[in-house]
DNA sequence: TCCCTATATATAGGCTTCCGATGTATATGT
DNA sequence: ACATATACATCGGAAGCCTATATATAGGGA
């Protein structure tokens, strides 16, 4: 039986998300998360760059430093087929997360 | 705007949900979450005991020692008033959240 | 009789995950 | 000139949960 532990992991999913439709740099990845989330979900840049750096070890995504034109540097996120491969079981598990809130508690979506 | 912090604080909502229905005691507490969550939310009893002490000393619930036929000695706690306050907030926290993390990642409930 | 499981509470120690505060540096608008 | 936005980075710490361990009683099966 497949059981979702009560933790907030759901940074981890919300970066996957975003990168799996494009590339991103970090501080973009922040202000993504806010927006598409309608100003819910709130992460500060303290907390997304370690975060980056331990999804990058694992393999999840890949980080490339950039040159702008203006000759600026920046780093920019890839997902990888693994990082994919992670988002499948993680949406299942916030899926029953949720359903079973709901069952306990009454938390709804609506 | 009402922000909905990253974090797993379901475990209290949880508590008060089932409080909400009937007075229980700490083992009782755990065995519900598990079975009225099908399985999903797993609950230790190293986590729950220090929780409901804190719940008791913040004043959402309250335990009284119950002595049963048997001589044996249990807590049971009670919701109370100030506790029963706290659950649409949380409620609510929860919901946006989720539709957040739905909107971001697709996080579905079916 | 002895052991195993279930019931019931409790604490120590530690890990993961996130946040506040702070620092550095460049670009842009006023 | 100055404020704001962009962009990355780290330190220290708090919150929330788990593993392991301890104690003690009750009931069932070998």
């Amino acid at each position: 039986m497949i059981t979702a532990r009560i933790k907030r992991g759901s940074a981890e999913l919300a970066i996957l998300a975003l990168l799996a439709e494009e590339p991103l740099h970090g501080y973009e990845i922040a202000r993504r998360i806010e927006k598409q989330s309608g100003g819910v979900l709130r992460f500060t840049l303290a907390s997304l760059y370690p975060l980056l750096y331990r999804m990058d070890k694992r393999g999840w995504v890949r980080g490339a430093w950039q040159t702008l034109p203006s000759g600026r540097q920046r780093r920019c996120y890839e997902l990888t087929p693994k990082g994919r491969k992670q988002m499948p079981p993680m949406l299942k598990e916030w899926g029953l997360f949720f359903r079973a809130l709901h069952k306990l508690a009454g938390v709804s979506r609506a």
